[in-house]
DNA sequence: ACACCGATTATCT
DNA sequence: GATAATCGGTGTA
């Protein structure tokens, strides 16, 4: 059964060229996956933007174009998913025109649909605290993996809808996480959080 | 609440 | 051979 809550996202919204407005714009959208039979949603809670050549935490700074930024390099619209740390898949959302690698990494959701296929998948309890806080947990409970890097997000594997409005006032600004080795830019104002029924 | 640290491997030098 | 857009468990308080 699929949980729909608005229409889907098109493609004339994934090739808009500001990333950073992009990751903002996409706090309270609705991520859905159709992956092996099993339908799940969750709404997008925490993104962070990457910004293309010139962000030296982007993976494509200086042009950077190799065979895992590929996908960076393409139109916006596609999923550029990549494995960190030797174990975890991290989902992007590739942005802007083709040949600009600008993307949006997807931190945290919050479950819409789909819940007890989401549990099962992260060998948790949907009431653990941070259950899908964390750019990892996102890819198991979404069952997103390699497979699907350069898939199309208007496609029926894994897509965007529109959700709920976030307010100004709820969405919290913060430099982005683990990116230490950025230099200057681990300062930009890069990393939003959907800050729900809190001060 | 917080700090520390080991796991694990594709990618790049 | 080193690095990395992380996670979960363990230890101390």
């Amino acid at each position: 059964m699929v949980v729909s809550v608005g229409s889907r996202l098109p493609l004339s919204y994934y090739v808009q060229d500001d990333v950073v407005f992009i990751a903002r714009d996409l706090l309270g959208k609705v991520i859905h996956t159709q992956i092996n039979g099993e339908c799940v949603s969750a709404y997008i809670i925490e993104t962070e933007a990457y910004a293309g050549e010139t962000d030296r935490a982007c993976h494509a700074f200086g042009g950077c174009r190799t065979e895992r930024t590929e996908m960076m390099y393409a139109a916006g619209g596609v999923a550029y998913v990549y494995l960190c740390y030797g174990m975890h898949h991290l989902l992007n959302i590739v942005t802007n025109c083709a040949g600009v690698p600008d993307a949006v990494l997807i931190r945290a959701i919050q479950p819409l649909s789909g819940v007890s296929v989401m549990e099962r998948r992260r060998h948790r309890d949907s009431s653990t605290k941070d259950f899908l806080v964390g750019p990892g947990k996102v890819t198991q409970a979404l069952g997103v993996g390699r497979a699907h890097n350069g898939v199309s997000l208007l496609g029926d594997e894994l897509w965007l809808e529109s959700g709920l409005e976030v307010l100004s006032d709820d969405v919290l600004v913060t430099p982005r996480i683990g990116i230490d080795y950025a230099g200057e830019d681990a300062s930009r104002l890069y990393r939003f959080v959907w800050r729900r029924g809190k001060g």
